[in-house]
DNA sequence: CTGAAAGCGCTTACAG
DNA sequence: CTGAAAGCGCTTACAG
């Protein structure tokens, strides 16, 4: 590959001259700059950014470490992340930790250990010793989604507490009284805030949230399917299960679907996340909507107004209640949009 | 942070000694060794990879190229491309490519900055000047998914001839005579073999493919839509549209819930592509599985051994028929696995 | 406006 | 076994 020393020879300047013509320095005349810019064409060539990262001390990187990246939310999530990034003229790169603390930190080391300019990082635990060192240090963090309380980072995220309010409002509507949840990991604030939102609603209607209708899930759909098995095992079943994430839902799914029940007849389903196919699938399901792509672009520009030594704000948006038809039909009294040649297979 | 230079300080030894002692190389004195480890630890020291990197010439990092992370075969196929490199030492950067050629070459030029050992890809179209520059100039590289002919790559992918070919038989038996394709872009391999192996195996039957029954799509959900109201609106339309992926899939899913239709009875539905939600949709969908996990490592191993100067040879796995309901039901007596207890929601 | 030179943090042949 | 030194490809104060 070409270095900057042969395009200085090719133009006849000094590799000081090439450099600044790269980097747009005024200082140029007008006819080195056109000389450089010819051999630059003429060879092809291309600034080696890990001498530069070495010179400059910045590599124009953003690291992203997100819980699972199949998990269509999150997916979508560093989407828009790398879009925004691109648009700052930052590059991303994106560690999946697979909803495991040992490979969150694995990944938060690679990032360190490339020099990333910051980090956004949607954790998966508590915080290792690593992380928490890394946020003391100063690198620049913003946690995205997930956060960590007592930690001085700004946090971008969603609140779902009115959401999860409407829900169970909703839900009590349709007379169900007996509600579980699918909660994630208690280390993750995602985890724990949505069950005591859902508590706290449930309070206001006078209902209880039962230990045994508290299922204790991974945000992975495998544990969905299990605590959901466990509930259906109970002797007195709840009429409604809230999964606490999208993948949770699939794995309840899953296991309803195993014991031929019909939704929401025979139990009523309703997750945190909205995705495409909740649209589709058998019923459609009712979901809390969450501004993924505005959580995004808004976690970017904190994060890079903190690498380039501005202020970063916290910022949180309101989620949303979408209702669709997994908890039970509305009357119609109270749902003058309720589609009334909505496509249903019959059973013969 | 803390240099090499540090380190050797607080051991007393030379950089050089220190740079051993990092490397596992042999002819360090036991002392040396264990004082430069101490002095690692308090100092809590990480090498600057860098700096490594600039000296070396290596980055230990693979660049992966992909047409769309939200698309959930892709995302797949990151998780286990990034998993199988992580098990062989090297890290991974993803390209999102959104299926646009304008940004897949950015990617492609800001990886080849970086300098990568080694560059996957998914090609979302013939090839940039760019890309086909960078395979003939020796980076190694391995196409995974998608490839482009005439180019000297290895290219590890699944073969769904067959699996299409059970499809048409399947559609077939069920008397469906007019069928129809979403086509992926004919510029990307997948997009043209998909169509060519459907209209071999219809052929086989006697059957033609229509142009009005080629519908042009872009492997994203709302070219399946429009595709798919196309043959909606046709005097005499399809009775099966065959999707060739699963976002083009959930297009036409939302083409053909707008009008009301249902599936199978006014039309049948079937995708290549296999996903956790197809199980779920109303009904479950009809598919071509890939094996992805395995072709991500298969890439991932082959781009490792050209980057370490190994031969690397092209991989081609199976894909395979998964039968569902979306085509409409099987006779009783072709097939035995039906669930007859398969919930499904009646209509009033 | 321009170039020679120092230096970013490493690795590695070379000499001892 | 060990260290001094060169060098990877850049950028940038400094001097002119």
């Amino acid at each position: 590959m070409a270095s900057i020393k042969d395009v200085a020879a090719a133009a006849g300047v000094s590799v000081a001259t090439v450099s600044r013509v790269l980097n747009d320095h005024p200082s140029v005349s007008a006819d080195a700059r056109t000389r450089v810019r010819a051999a630059v064409e003429e060879l092809g060539y291309r600034p080696n950014v890990v001498a530069r990262s070495l010179r400059t001390d910045e590599t124009r990187t953003l690291g992203l470490v997100i819980s699972d990246v199949v998990n269509p939310y999150f997916a979508d999530l560093a989407r828009s992340v790398e879009e925004e990034a691109r648009a700052l003229g930052y590059s991303v790169i994106i560690g999946n930790a697979d909803e495991r603390p040992d490979l969150q930190d694995h990944h938060v080391r690679t990032l360190l250990d490339r020099r990333i300019d910051g980090l956004l990082v949607s954790p998966t635990d508590g915080g290792s010793p690593l992380m928490l060192n890394a946020a003391r240090e100063g690198t620049p963090m913003v946690f995205v989604d997930r956060w960590i309380p007592g930690v001085d980072v700004p946090v971008v995220r969603a609140d779902g507490r009115a959401a999860v309010h409407d829900l169970v409002a909703h839900l009590h509507a349709l007379g169900h009284r007996r509600l579980a949840i699918i909660a994630g990991p208690a280390a993750t604030t995602t985890g724990s805030e949505r069950v005591e939102a859902f508590r706290a609603a449930l309070g206001e209607y006078g209902l209880p949230l039962p230990d045994a209708y508290t299922g204790q899930g991974d945000f992975q759909a495998e544990s969905g399917r299990r605590a959901t098995e466990r509930f259906l095992d109970l002797a007195e079943p709840p009429e409604v299960v809230f999964a606490a994430d999208n993948l949770m839902a699939l794995g309840a799914l899953d296991a309803i679907r195993a014991r031929g029940l019909r939704i929401p007849d025979d139990i009523a389903l309703a997750a945190f996340d909205d995705i495409p196919w909740f649209t589709h699938t058998d019923p459609a399901i009712t979901a809390i909507s969450q501004p993924t792509a505005e959580l995004g672009r808004s976690a970017v520009r904190a994060l890079v107004d903190r690498v380039e030594g501005r202020t970063a704000r916290s910022v949180t948006l309101p989620a949303r209640l979408v209702v669709r038809r997994s908890c039970g039909e509305p009357s119609a009294a109270h749902s003058p949009t309720a589609r009334p040649s909505s496509p249903r297979r019959s059973t013969p």
